[in-house]
DNA sequence: TAGCTTTGTGTCAATTTTACACTATCCAAA
DNA sequence: TTTGGATAGTGTAAAATTGACACAAAGCTA
């Protein structure tokens, strides 16, 4: 299940790279994969990063953030949207970042433009496995992250309001749940995307409404409290959904 | 495989370049602001492009993009925003791309990442002046046009749903407009950029709800029927309004 | 078995959406 | 001057949607 090196007879382009913010959901809230890249030799920055690297100059670039992704993290055949592009000439400013690049880059002075990407996995079934420079590979809650290197940060809030945008537009949010889940961990979701309150009654109404839920006859088990129905997501109805289009969420 | 020479702080990146989708409306229809790129030595092709060219190396990518607009179309001091980024290595195929490129460029055939742009103005206080390598640049109704030169169709069509997309968000179709305009002129832009009919009465029961519009005591003259009335955008309730925030303008 | 925790459910008022047709006003042409 | 052509401007009623709100049921634990 390793990444065979490719031969792209090609090289990489020192002015583009691409980003990858996968989010997911540990049924309590929001989450992102992160690589630890490690000591940084000289001062002291964020050891985190978003998983990202340069592209090939044959290469385009969705198939650029899939391949990085893979390569870094073990995650791969995931559907990336884009965010945009971040570019400001100074966007590697911090001095770790430069050691840091120094050690893996052949230009590590080069101006780069990064494209960023992001989607949405449920977390139980993607078990990242670092690799290449990347020391570790892990999923962190959104909430606990306060810096990042270069300007990560700044593409993790980019990233975010695209989700929140999204989310109210289409019914992307069960990507991010494992088969089964409850209405109350949904609930949970939505609230943590849209980082808001929601009604629970009307939260469920809602959701019924859409008609892309089936209702399984098979209840939580082991939980101190009234047991929750599971539900599974209806990916057929879901695409007909899609298909007649619909306009708004409402939340 | 070329890329460029390091660390020259004034030059082009020949890897990256900023292209703007500029919209416009006659009162009729939306349109785009398009150079003309002139004749074009071997095949033939369209000689209508986006107004866009290569970033310098120390140049963000959003002044890149306000930089050439104006050297090639004369509009300067524009807000944009973002699309995305259109990165095909097989972006520039056609004939006739790649032989003006030989005209133009330093590196003709380098590996171009395009970000691109867009931005809705008033085109009446607009007037494009055709400089640098642009022949000629004009307003074409979007519906006109059919073909563009690289990818450029691609990324208007992109910015066409961009578009669609923000104006159910925010009352951006304003922009658009003269100082002064009529309801059915408002109308007539929003039935374009949404691409359905909207019921009349509905449509201005809802702008109107939004407080944002000033009645002028004046009407249209020299129409051959009943004058409209005349009204103005209101700047300061607009602002009031987006700082409120609201979710939605439910066309 | 008592207590803790979370699930699951319904209604009513207010608001919003949708569908729909006729008169008023100006210009131009007869 | 009259008439015809064109678009502006206006209201209502039914249906759908939203938002606010409280309590019993079910399982676990001590």
């Amino acid at each position: 299940m390793q990444h065979k090196p490719k031969n792209f007879n090609s090289e990489l382009n020192p002015n583009v790279s691409v980003d990858c913010v996968i989010f997911g959901f540990d049924l309590e809230q929001l989450t992102v994969l992160l690589i630890d890249r490690g000591e940084i030799s000289s001062a002291f920055g964020p050891r985190l990063a978003l998983p990202g690297n340069l592209i090939y100059d044959n290469e385009n670039l969705d198939m650029a953030a899939n391949r990085v992704l893979d390569e870094l993290t073990g995650l791969n055949n995931i559907y990336l949207e884009q965010v945009g592009a971040f570019g400001d000439p100074d966007r590697i400013h911090k001095e770790s970042d430069r050691e840091w690049l120094k050690s893996i880059r052949a230009e590590p002075e080069a101006r780069v433009i990064t494209v960023a990407y992001y989607t949405l996995v449920p977390m139980s079934q993607y078990k990242p496995q670092a690799s290449s420079f990347a020391k570790n590979a892990d999923w962190v809650p959104v909430s606990q992250i306060t810096e990042l290197a270069f300007d990560h940060y700044e593409i993790l809030q980019a990233a975010k309001d695209k989700l929140k945008q999204k989310i109210k537009i289409q019914p992307i949010g069960f990507n991010l749940l494992p088969q089964k889940f409850t209405l109350s961990q949904l609930h949970r979701l939505y609230e943590s995307i849209l980082d808001k309150p929601l009604d629970k009654r009307n939260f469920r109404r809602k959701i019924q409404k859409l008609d892309i839920l089936s209702s399984l006859r098979e209840k939580q088990r082991g939980v101190p409290h009234k047991p929750s129905l599971l539900y599974e997501f209806n990916e057929e109805k879901y695409q007909e959904l899609t298909q007649t289009g619909f306009d708004n969420f409402g939340f």
